[in-house]
DNA sequence: CCCAGCCTGGTTTTT
DNA sequence: CCAGGCTGGG
């Protein structure tokens, strides 16, 4: 973290007459852009804010000065993206009002803060307040139900598709009926042969309300018509927040923006932030034209631009401006340092992804020593959650400390999905999915068939599951069932009882306890299983966590008085719902070496930065085919590089076993992109690699390999072996491959098309859908790597 | 009708 | 590597 900005003060502080000199000291510490940001406390203000030029200062400091300036903590919505972002926030700004002005903040993410208003006003929209908040999973096995139940194949509907089609519509603001009568739209799902994605939709937004669920997407939805459609509430809000302020505001949609700007109306003191580079969601409906529409909407807009970096060396930022240039999509800005140039970026190119991240693990045990880092000072970049083991693996080897952030949250555990399950069923009836998730777990003999036809009737009243199951006397049932059903619904019905008496922290005991959830956890004697119950356990410390320090804490009302806070049940599972990575245990992450998702380090900084597995298909992503896509992919990458303050290293594997596949891959596009200003970087040659660390043969793995790959996975295996059996080459094929001088085929191999050439470029071209091949090839030498394609693809 | 255990298929990114 | 689907025994 910067302590210290060493900017050039071209002004004399101004202070203000009516104040003590220090009053305003933290001023000081702003450059002079900066600084009119922070002092522009009224009317629609937006700035252009580039990685690492005091953004965060900015925000956090106009917070602050609006406070200073004699404003209610209250009066001030601050807005943000990720639950990270929001707390950094919040610690930063404790700093400097005070930890009692802190809390009276509106600051948190978009979905916490609208669901949090929402609790106090849904009834005003026909939602119950102990609404429940349904996340990704449970959206999805709500779709599966349902498609199930209009007998449309599930292999044409897929759940996924449906969900994504639906959360789009959700985040243009266009309901079930405007959907239907959305002729491009329709014309669309027609064309993609799934005409009934709007019938769908209709269907799961009843279903929700009938449960009494909000999906994430809903929170938006649902805060936008409430101020649509209740004026004493959007009358109330307006009055309310006095002044606004948006983070990360390229990564807002419409649903998101037109919130903003109706909260804002009445005053106009919003305040936006953000930078059309560093845009990356747009994969969930975020869209840059909501900067253009801001400028349009806001036509006394005032602008500022930061666009000196105070984090990173020159070399980094000459980097980075270089690879955003390639994008055609962007608003012109030049970001420039004064720091110094530098290390020169370095890249690291292994053999595959094992051998890659025992390259990377030495490379941070070696810079460690040498530069005097710690180990809290690196950080690993990735693309996908799922490269996040073969690094954790090879850190551990090296006695490396490490945090794995995001990937399974605690909250997707099965074992905490089961018990928030009786949590949510105890304070909302009506929610089917956690119902469904709980009605035969711990096992009473309520077998799936049962719950289909309990599921059946609910859809044919249209009644929530639950009425089904509280009713279960009046339906056609064995008896055993009956019994079975109806024991489980006395027994939630007795939790209920408690939620009044007991706080969260009792209640969710009792409800371990009563289920025999905690028993069926406890039987299980496998390692699994003893996870499983420290990973209950420590739910259960979060929840008596949560009740002590809501007893500790009376909440100021904003006409003065105090009340208790409340520790009941349900404001556990509100605060906790939207909670994806607990990243509570600070300490936890004390000095260790930090992995995450590009994604989520955005908003971060770290002296030494790894960026990884930059190969055709995994990063860029093979899912981003359009041009726009491939701009995504581009900023994204440049949101990782400019993390990095004075080390950044790139990282790929020649070739990664993907999908069954082992693909080449000896230049990623983005490093080839890149490549006539890393030539400059590393001293003109390419072969200026890293040394390796551990085997002196970075091959070694596929040398003791059997004849497919040790690191096949053994289903893969199994089926390789099938298909191989029924595929021969050609003899053509055969014999062009062997006019190669060095690669050569397998017996028993097809190959449709190879070519071999520029240098060190393996390139491949043709499709094919099928395994087709295993070689073997020369490579500086002696080395050799066994190659599989499941599908081929031009690469080089 | 339920359940345990095997098998298969799918995996971007976040709230 | 995990979750959900399928199958065969109870």
């Amino acid at each position: 973290m910067k302590t210290l900005f060493d900017i050039e003060q071209t002004d004399e502080p101004k202070g203000n007459d009516n104040q003590p000199e220090n009053e305003f000291a933290y001023l000081d510490e702003l450059n002079p852009v900066q600084r009119q940001a922070v002092e522009q406390i009224t009317g629609p203000v937006m700035v252009i804010a580039g990685p690492g030029s005091g953004k965060t200062r900015v925000l956090t400091y106009r917070i602050a000065h609006i406070i200073k300036k004699g404003n209610a903590p209250y009066r001030i919505l601050s807005l943000t993206f990720t639950n990270k972002a929001a707390k950094e926030m919040k610690e930063r700004i404790e700093k400097i009002v005070g930890e009692q002005a802190a809390r009276q903040l509106w600051s948190g993410t978009f979905h916490a803060i609208f669901a949090r208003i929402l609790r106090v006003e849904a009834e005003k929209i026909g939602y119950p307040s102990n609404f429940t908040i349904y996340d990704t999973q449970d959206s999805k096995n709500l779709l599966k139900n349902i498609i199930k139940e209009q007998n449309l194949n599930p292999d044409i509907y897929k759940p996924n598709v449906v969900y994504n089609r639906i959360s789009n519509a959700k985040n243009n603001l266009i309901s079930p009926q405007a959907y239907k009568a959305h002729a491009g739209l329709m014309e669309n799902d027609k064309h993609a042969n799934v005409p009934k994605i709007a019938d769908l939709y209709g269907r799961y937004m009843r279903r929700c309300r009938q449960a009494g669920a909000m999906d994430f997407d809903d929170l938006l939805v649902n805060m936008y018509g409430l101020l649509k459609k209740v004026p004493e509430v959007l009358e109330k809000y307006q009055n309310k927040f006095h002044f606004l302020m948006v983070d990360e505001f390229q990564d807002t949609n419409l649903a998101q923006y037109l919130i903003i700007r109706t909260l804002a109306d009445k005053r106009k003191n919003i305040c936006i932030v953000g930078d059309d580079a560093q845009s990356i969601y747009a994969f969930r409906g975020a869209t840059i034209e909501n900067i253009l529409s801001f400028e349009k909407d806001y036509p006394n807009v005032k602008t500022f631009r930061l666009e000196q970096n105070y984090r990173s060396t020159k070399a980094i930022v000459r980097t980075a401006n270089e690879v955003i240039n390639y994008n055609k999509k962007q608003i012109a800005k030049k970001i420039w340092t004064s720091n110094d140039d530098g290390d020169k970026i370095k890249l690291i190119e292994a053999a595959n992804d094992s051998d890659e991240a025992k390259i990377v693990a030495g490379s941070i045990f070696e810079t460690r020593l040498r530069n005097h880092f710690k180990n809290e000072d690196f950080a690993i970049l990735y693309r996908t959650n799922a490269q996040s083991r073969l690094f954790e693996e090879a850190l551990r080897k090296r006695n490396i400390p490490y945090r794995v952030f995001g990937g399974l949250s605690f909250f997707q555990r099965k074992e905490i999905k089961d018990m928030m399950a009786y949590l949510r069923l105890t304070v909302n009836n009506n929610d089917e999915e956690a119902l469904r998730r709980v009605i035969n777990y711990p096992k009473r003999g309520i077998g799936k068939t049962t719950t289909d036809k309990m599921a059946a009737f609910a859809v044919a009243e249209q009644k929530p599951l639950w009425e089904i199951a509280a009713n279960i006397q009046l339906y056609q049932f064995s008896q055993r069932v009956k019994t079975g059903v109806g024991g489980f619904v006395n027994m939630i019905r007795l939790f209920m009882k408690h939620l009044q008496k007991e706080d969260a922290f009792e209640l969710a005991q009792r409800i371990g306890r009563m289920s025999g959830l905690t028993k069926a956890i406890h039987s299980d004697r496998s390692v699994e299983g003893i996870s499983r119950q420290e990973n209950i356990q420590e739910l259960f410390n979060s929840i008596k966590e949560f009740t002590d320090s809501k007893k500790e804490e009376a909440v100021e009302l904003e006409d003065g008085s105090f009340a208790a806070a409340d520790s009941s049940l349900g404001a556990y599972l509100q605060e906790v719902s939207l909670l994806t990575d607990m990243d509570q245990g600070e300490e936890d992450s004390n000095d260790k070496v930090k992995l995450m998702t590009v994604h989520s380090a955005k908003g971060l900084e770290f002296p030494a930065v790894y960026i990884v597995g930059l190969e055709e298909e995994l990063f860029p992503s093979k899912r981003s085919k359009t041009q726009s896509d491939i701009e995504e992919e581009r900023r994204l990458f440049y949101v990782a590089i400019t993390r990095a303050e004075k080390q950044l290293t790139l990282s790929y594997a020649n070739c990664r076993y993907k999908f069954g596949s082992l693909v080449y891959s000896e230049k990623s596009r983005f490093v080839e992109e890149i490549s006539p200003l890393y030539l400059d970087m590393i001293g003109g040659k390419p072969a200026a690699r890293e040394r390796r660390f551990g085997s002196s043969s970075s091959y070694e793995s596929f040398k003791e390999s059997d004849s497919i790959g040790n690191n096949v996975r053994s289903a893969q295996k199994r089926n390789l072996q099938k298909k191989r059996a029924a595929v021969q080459p050609s003899a053509e094929l055969v014999k062009n491959f062997k006019a190669s001088p060095v690669l050569q085929i397998k017996p028993g191999c097809q190959v449709l098309h190879l070519r071999f050439g520029m240098g060190e470029i393996l390139r491949i071209e043709g499709a094919a859908d099928k395994p087709i091949a295993v070689i073997d090839f020369e490579h500086h030498g002696e080395k050799k790597i066994m190659l599989k394609f499941a599908k081929l693809m031009v690469v080089g």
